[in-house]
DNA sequence: CACCAATA
DNA sequence: TATTGGTGG
């Protein structure tokens, strides 16, 4: 769900700076680590790698972006998806199509020497694999971060537990957690504030978007959202063809979802789609406890096993030792 | 994406 | 100090 949804939200969303971000961020596990896993790239499109040839662009990114966090007073907790929903099947298969093509695209660039378009179709081929999941958890633990297996989506975990005040917000590029019910979700919190689009580079700041606001502004329920939701198309449907965000919006508004779809998808029940986004499996058994980092554990991890320069490891995890000491001192005077 | 050294 | 271009693994 993007586009479509992203114009009728254009001006629900706030741009704010990271001093008004300290707090809690439960972080969409899966939407992080696949931005890292397809940004950070050479420019022919191959990822960063140890010498035995793993892939390492998560951790960097995890690395940096959590030192990051924890400096500006951001104390994030990663959540992990779980077992999808039968009817997500057809979404992930055409995802790992999608994947397969890029990467032969990929290749294909790579013969002809275009450079520019190697980088794109890499992005797109990248994916998430049991190696990516474990080695990220593994340094997590050793940074003192926590994580969150979830028992289904991740946006839905991260959704419950802002809802119960566990974390301040979401913090996800998608749009989900809103229709999970998250109060709050913040997008693009990346450090350099910068971002490489077909050549230019353009500034994008933090933006936080307020559900109830958001409602508000729009003058439906959140049930109409994700009614909304369904019509422009989700991880778990296609959407009706022909509707975008602002028909959407009006049918949902005039109370023409049902008719709608019985009209123009006569097939398609979307009952257990929605039933899905209001009332998902989550859980409330995990505890949240940030600890100090294992600096050596890091070390041995990062510098012996996957290659990274001690000099940019210790540099980056002494900003991280060193807030969190300070905070401790601030805590207690 | 984020770091870092070079640059102005 | 702020921006850039090259590089990380």
């Amino acid at each position: 769900m993007g586009v479509a949804i992203r114009d009728i939200l254009a001006d629900c969303k706030e741009t704010l700076t990271w001093d008004d971000l300290s707090g809690i961020a439960a972080v969409d596990a899966h939407n992080a680590l696949y931005q890292f896993l397809s940004i950070i790239r050479q420019p022919d499109g191959t990822p960063l790698m140890n010498g035995t040839g793993r892939i390492t662009s998560h951790l960097s990114g995890i690395l940096f972006r959590t030192a990051n966090f924890l400096e500006r007073g951001i104390k994030p907790v990663f959540v992990f998806d779980g077992k999808p929903p039968e009817f997500k099947q057809e979404t992930i298969n055409e995802r790992r199509e999608v994947r397969a093509r890029a990467d032969d695209a990929w290749k294909a660039a790579l013969r002809e020497g275009d450079m520019e378009e190697a980088y794109k179709q890499a992005s797109a081929s990248a994916r998430i694999d049991s190696h990516t999941i474990e080695s990220s958890r593994e340094l997590l633990g050793l940074l003192g971060i926590p994580w969150i297996q979830a028992p289904s989506e991740g946006e839905a975990q991260a959704a419950h537990m802002a809802r119960r005040g566990m974390v301040t917000y979401a913090v996800s590029q998608d749009y989900d957690s809103l229709l999970f019910g998250s109060p709050v979700l913040v997008r693009n919190l990346t450090v350099s504030g910068r971002r490489k689009t077909r050549g230019r580079t353009i500034t994008v700041n933090p933006e936080r978007i307020v559900l109830s606001s958001l409602l508000d502004r729009l003058g439906v329920t959140r049930e109409q959202l994700v009614e909304i939701g369904i019509l422009v198309g989700t991880d778990f449907n296609p959407g009706v063809r022909g509707i975008g965000g602002k028909t959407a919006l009006k049918v949902v508004r005039n109370g023409d979802f049902e008719s709608v779809i019985a009209e123009k998808s006569p097939e398609f029940d979307p009952g257990p789609i929605r039933d899905f986004f209001l009332d998902p499996p989550v859980t409330d058994d995990y505890a949240l406890e940030w600890g100090a980092p294992d600096v050596e554990g890091v070390a041995e991890m990062l510098c012996g096993r996957y290659d990274f320069s001690e000099e940019r490891v210790r540099s980056a995890l002494s900003r991280v030792s060193v807030k969190a000491a300070q905070k401790t001192l601030d805590a207690w005077f």
